[in-house]
DNA sequence: TACTTTTATATGTCTGACATAATACAAAAA
DNA sequence: TTTTTGTATTATGTCAGACATATAAAAGTA
């Protein structure tokens, strides 16, 4: 008879790298390094660990790539801030997300525009509404003898909401998204008709820089989500495996 | 006299292995390659570009680092969906965030949470209600004669909701940006007293779970709002260098 | 057919060498 | 003295060739 296997975890199959990189991390954290502090060099480390300068190197380029560390010749490596954003961007510069992942972040900036709200109240500025108006008023005249919808000054007017947000990494996440609209925008089969939402009976860029200037956050929410109805209406209807 | 040198660009200063993965981008997009397709090993590029295999591999290290492709013994190299949220996950591993960047996230999990009751009302199911309700049950119960608050009874909660989502990305997100609320419910100086929200004047687990029985998305939204009132205040009067 | 053994092969690791750029320091010039 | 320029040093960057290892595919066996 045979026994069941499916219990047994796979004992460790780890590469040579993958080992000197957990110790490299733990190194890291026992000696409570912090940014900008500069570590060994790679022959020490090769040394201290028993392996060759080869092994080291890759798993050293791994924490490079993820923004861990940067090495300069003749100065050796500091540690730095990673980038969290920055691994994201490499991603989706190959093009390779799939159909889901897609998805899900079309949906992730649905909820970012409707939860900034509060956000934006507080750190509103003349300057930023004043902004915001040039970009309403440029769309109105472009617009005006015309049902066509103009992305550039869609882009323009959420993006400078996000920028009012005054946080930078929600900010990045939105450039960086620009391109993922762009193709669920351009892939869409029921056609542009959708997305002239900032006319007819939905709340027009207007009316929403209207509320920001003398409403509150929780009119503001419930605009933007009037705003937003034509996607939510096909995200919330298209059924997700 | 000496003339400005200001508007001299430095010429690249690019790596070999820059380059090549520069070359491979091109590649990739030239052939139109898509997840699951395999590319041509090691030894065929160093030839094709004509450069050692370890820069070749010092390349190609970088792609798997971030996801893009995977690489097993004698079989060569794979294009593979890359895992957007992994990599985020190892930046914060090496817990090299710096304020700035933990801040940004708090905010970012106070956006998410105000803005995905949609998307729960949407997809909400009666095995989600039951479930949360053994949630705040519990909840009530370890915390009826204390005023103690449970970090673990509000991870479940909130944790459930960012399930009910229904959007893995999201998910995962939450997931990974756990240990970093940790971090900041620790690093605060005024104290716990902040965190015993879901008490008091404040809106509750169980009234938010009411709205979401038989209550509206915007409801819901107002509710969380108040939820989350302690922490929006903290954000909302901390001053932004 | 189903199973086991062998073989070929692409990645993984090692070694040792040289190239290159950034730094420190000495020498020269102002 | 101060500034500039040359020189030596050094850690990373790149190279070449070898062997180790896992495994897909082929060959052999029942």
């Amino acid at each position: 008879m045979k026994t069941k296997l499916s219990k047994m975890a796979p004992l460790e199959n780890l590469s040579l790298v993958d080992k000197v990189e957990i110790r490299l991390k733990e190194y890291f954290k026992e000696n409570n390094l912090k940014i900008g502090d500069s570590i060994p060099k790679e022959l020490e480390f090769a040394q201290a660990l028993g392996v060759s300068r080869t092994v080291i190197r890759e798993a050293l380029l791994r924490l490079r790539t993820i923004g861990v560390i940067q090495s300069k010749k003749r100065s050796g490596m500091v540690l730095t801030q990673p980038d969290i954003i920055q691994n994201f961007e490499k991603a989706i510069e190959y093009n390779l997300l799939g159909e889901e992942a897609l998805t899900d972040i079309f949906e992730l900036r649905l909820i970012l525009e409707m939860g900034m709200a509060d956000l934006l109240f507080a750190r509103k500025t003349k300057a930023d509404l004043d902004a915001l108006d040039k970009i309403v008023s440029k769309q109105e005249i472009e617009e005006q003898n015309t049902v066509l919808f103009s992305l550039k000054n869609e882009i323009a007017f959420h993006g400078k909401l996000y920028e009012m947000s005054n946080n930078s990494t929600l900010q990045r996440f939105q450039d960086l998204l620009l391109p993922v609209f762009n193709y669920v925008h351009d892939n869409m089969p029921q056609g542009a008709e959708d997305f002239k939402y900032s006319k007819g009976k939905f709340v027009t860029h207007r009316d929403l820089l209207n509320i920001l200037i003398d409403g509150d956050a929780e009119t503001f929410r419930e605009a933007m989500r009037n705003h937003l109805e034509p996607h939510f209406e096909r995200v919330l209807n298209t059924v997700k495996s």
